[in-house]
DNA sequence: AATCTATTTTGACACTGTCAAGATTGATTG
DNA sequence: CAATCAATCTTGACAGTGTCAAAATAGATT
């Protein structure tokens, strides 16, 4: 509420410390974004960030806030293509978007997924609820899939929506955390894991 | 070569300097070990360490190598039972003692697989060696099931063992960093995963 | 015009990794 | 056995970190 409030002095300085803190990960990597080298490249005090945001913890949270809504947003898109695309399509589409994202936004992703947030520091309530409507609206999508018979539809929708997505991530993973170094390889690894995951009479 | 030599004063400080390491981070987290309180925790001034690893890097490498030994000992002595066991059941006990060493030795784990080592710092020689060795292991035994009819012989193999192990991957990570919460869920998602993996024809 | 309150700054503290220089002490050599 | 050497350890120092308390600033409200 308060937070939201244009700032007095500086004008915009909440939106302004969020998006070069962004642009400071992307690229410098999460552990070379400091709150002070933050606020210098902003042009302000070393604890100026404090009156917008509680912690480190907060800002960091809030950077993950904008990485799912931004996910939200490409995955939504391509249900738009569900009338031109078959399911298993669809499927496959989704997951190459899925990693592009993960790759172009590197560093927001290991926010919006990592332990810094949700081991080591605390997920904003507001963090949660935008994540676990994240994760909701992935699984209302296996549901159709599973209808579509891309997954088995024997299973409980909620176990194959939790370890196809967590198929995903360790793909995205393994690149972003440097473990997987050859990206040209992950176009065909990706259709692989698609492969393993359909069902077999949903292949082709 | 001079590392493992036992050190004058302290007796075995490395050896000392690296378990207690190890049980730092197992009860604190990676983010809680200090070179100052490790240090001090054995006993030892602050920079003593630094005649035993020339680095916080190269201290996390050694234990991310120990890591690997122990993880290299659970796998071989999982296909001690090839004769027992058929290869589906082979592979689905694979992937249990996979995720229970990932859960018991959750922030060695990090260190094995996260970017901490691989991407922010710097691997070492010999964990890089290590961890090659580990995984040319696991593609060996991908090749076998392959040949069992587990996973799809006509796929290549390093695609079916990047792709699975992917998914493996980051099943454990979402439990480890937090995201996955409910321990009790996870035989239920492991055997979900299992089934999705492997061929529709080895199932049962 | 005076007061209030949101915003920003300055100063301080405890913590971090790690370098340089000195002290200690076991091993090696004459 | 004595002297030298080199491995090991300690002390001191520096730059960097997150964040708290108190003071300063200035827009909004009365």
């Amino acid at each position: 509420m308060t937070e939201t409030k244009k700032p007095y002095h500086h004008g915009d300085l909440r939106e302004k410390l969020l998006n070069t803190a962004t642009d400071l990960i992307a690229t410098g990597g999460i552990e070379n974004l400091s709150i002070r080298k933050l606020a210098d490249k902003v042009g302000v005090s070393r604890t100026a960030p404090y009156h917008h945001f509680k912690d480190k913890n907060e800002l960091l949270c809030a950077i993950a806030e904008q990485g799912f809504l931004k996910q939200d947003q490409l995955v939504t898109s391509i249900s738009a293509l569900k009338k031109e695309l078959s399911a298993t399509e669809l499927f496959q589409r989704y997951v190459f978007t899925y990693i592009r994202f993960a790759s172009e936004n590197n560093e927001t992703y290991d926010l919006m997924y990592g332990r810094e947030i949700w081991k080591t520091g605390q997920p904003t309530e507001s963090l949660k609820l935008i994540s676990k409507n994240c994760f909701r609206l992935w699984l209302e999508w296996v549901e159709v899939l599973q209808a579509e018979g891309v997954f088995d539809p024997q299973q409980p929708s909620l176990r194959i929506a939790q370890s196809s997505w967590a198929a995903l991530h360790g793909l995205c993973r393994l690149f972003n955390d440097g473990i997987y170094i050859n990206r040209d390889d992950v176009d065909e690894i990706a259709k692989t894991t698609v492969n393993m995951l359909i069902s077999n009479n949903a292949r082709h």
